[in-house]
DNA sequence: ATCCCGGGCG
DNA sequence: CGCCCGGGAT
């Protein structure tokens, strides 16, 4: 796909007016891009504007002390990048004899530059053709091409970082660049990006099998979360009480025994069925403790049962159910274990 | 209030 | 592969 010529259209027409894409210097590229990673735009720019006011060379950026520069990045977050960026400054300085190194593998010794840096200076200061991938790299390709390789995958970045390198435009690498970052921030967005005025969208191939969000696909597993459970077997004679769960939770709409979740695992015990029943003089034993993984939950669960002597004990939205009816209903498998095995 | 996003380092 | 951080979306 040529992708180049109306992505540089575009932005040409399109693309944001930054101030370090004015008399470009390799060390405004440098100060720009790693100020900008991990940092949206709006935020990043008031912090370029005063980092090359007060330090408005390699040279005083290299000389300063590090309060001053971790002053001055005050608030801008993941304050590595600023230490960093004071080290690569006397490297540099010793190293480079105070100039910028000019090639990609050169760069990359800075502290700090890794690869999507060292492509983003060596193309847009040196003119030379290494693709950079971003976040936003990573999202527009996946979406045009409709990859649904992991992009958090080792085999998965190599990919794209190829697929990057075929589509750049040797001729002006540092805009197409600028213009394929540009696109992704301002069109082709994580959340509800622009499809319908896309000028891309009839090459666009997710667009055209309709997973545009479910690009890119990322492989690490959702974190996985803990939640406490305590359920409750709440009985009198043959009846006993059933729930069916409404909350926009796991297992909307089956039924489970009487619940009371808790925040971790200190507050577990039978004690919280008196946040359901009055306790006084009941027995409450313990059955058994279970625990049950979900894609993206483990529910650490524990199953009591307590006999009651009058139905409004239990106050709340339960049923009473004959025990012999219960099969009628749709139990999660943690209750059903529970309830027939 | 909670989730989601993201380059580079150790 | 987990951590570093803050802001925006939800």
């Amino acid at each position: 796909m040529n992708l180049a010529e109306p992505l540089l259209g575009w932005y040409s027409k399109e693309g944001r007016d930054l101030p370090w894409r004015q008399n470009i210097t390799p060390y405004k590229v440098w100060l720009s891009e790693i100020i900008m990673q991990q940092t949206r735009v709006a935020q990043g720019l008031p912090y370029f504007e005063k980092f090359f006011r007060e330090l408005p060379t390699i040279e005083a950026f290299a000389k300063a002390d590090q309060d001053q520069i971790l002053h001055l990045w005050q608030g801008l977050g993941y304050y590595s990048r600023g230490r960093n960026m004071h080290v690569a400054a006397n490297q540099i300085m010793e190293t480079y004899d105070g100039s910028f190194p000019t090639t990609f593998k050169e760069l990359k010794t800075l502290k700090g530059v890794g690869d999507y840096t060292a492509a983003a200076i060596a193309s847009i200061a040196f003119n030379q053709p290494k693709a950079v991938v971003d976040g936003n790299v990573y999202r527009v390709l996946s979406r045009l091409f409709n990859i649904d390789k992991p992009i958090d995958s080792s085999g998965g970045k190599k990919y794209f970082q190829e697929l990057a390198d075929e589509l750049i435009d040797p001729e002006s690498p540092g805009d197409y660049n600028q213009a394929i970052m540009d696109f992704g921030a301002m069109v082709c967005t994580p959340k509800n990006p622009l499809c319908e005025k896309c000028f891309l969208k009839e090459k666009c191939e997710a667009y055209h099998d309709g997973v545009v969000q479910e690009r890119p696909v990322k492989s690490k597993k959702v974190k996985v979360s803990n939640r406490y459970f305590d359920y409750f077997e709440v009985y009198k004679g043959d009846l006993i009480a059933i729930q069916q769960r409404d909350q926009n939770d796991v297992w909307k709409g089956l039924y489970q025994l009487p619940l009371v979740e808790v925040k971790n695992r200190l507050e577990k015990g039978a004690a919280n069925i008196s946040q359901l029943i009055d306790t006084k003089g009941l027995e409450i034993s313990e059955v058994y403790e279970k625990k049950h993984v979900l894609s993206h939950q483990r529910l650490h669960t524990t199953f009591y049962k307590v006999e009651i002597d009058d139905l409004k004990h239990l106050n709340g939205d339960y049923r009473w159910v004959k025990r012999n009816d219960l099969h009628q209903y749709a139990f999660p498998k943690l209750i059903s274990n529970y309830l027939f095995d």
